[in-house]
DNA sequence: TTGTTTGCTACTGATAAAGTAGCAAGGTGT
DNA sequence: ACACCTTGCTACTTTATCAGTAGCAAACAA
């Protein structure tokens, strides 16, 4: 039924801009769409209606009307999935930004 | 000196296309920039070009001339953080194509 | 009615990615 | 020297993706 590794598939939807930093906004509770609009640095809504339509297919936020845009259980498990590499990040960019080149002698 | 949080820089870096696969071919050793090619199902060299250059940047990939692209040891903890991910997929892939409106009745 | 907010679409312009051809540098073998 | 490779890479063109703007219909409120 699947054609694609789960990994492939999951990499393909999360490297489609603003689909993880949607998803990070969503974390604290539910948006409206305009909400998310703003959230998002005002980005279009031709965009961002293509995206919530992914993440509605890929059953990681869904729209209830009464609450705004939501994460799923699914999706809330992936924001975790995710902490390790918030941890990653941090020491990833202040390694990266101490090399020989830019880093003066003392 | 950095603008931007840690996460942000690395989403938007994992959100360009080809970079995370890029990383994962380079899994197990060494590719030439034409081995890298085929094994990302011969993408543009110019993409890949590009790329690599963003990797080399980063200093999560570097060209060693006589062995070819190699995975520094924060691209190979990149990858080590990523495997949760490969789990999470899995159960996802599963979870979502077994949902009440694709699923027949039994 | 008038006004507001909702999610969303249509249309246009800009940027990123892909596809193809080919080059210069370095090695290898004759 | 020569003709061959493979290397990383660039130039150029086409196509796909993303962004910006305007505005609509539905739902509700005053």
């Amino acid at each position: 039924m699947n054609e694609k590794p789960a990994i492939a598939e999951i990499v393909d939807l999360l490297s489609k801009k603003w689909v993880m930093r949607i998803i990070w906004e969503l974390r604290a509770g539910p948006l409206t769409f305009r909400q998310l609009q703003s959230a998002c640095n005002d980005l279009s809504p031709t965009v961002l209606n293509n995206r919530l339509k992914l993440l509605r297919d890929a059953q990681l936020a869904l729209n209830d009307p009464s609450r705004g845009y939501t994460l799923t259980d699914m999706g809330r498990d992936l924001l975790e999935v995710y902490k390790p590499l918030n941890q990653w990040a941090i020491a990833w960019q202040a390694a990266k930004n101490d090399t020989p080149e830019t880093r003066r002698p003392r």
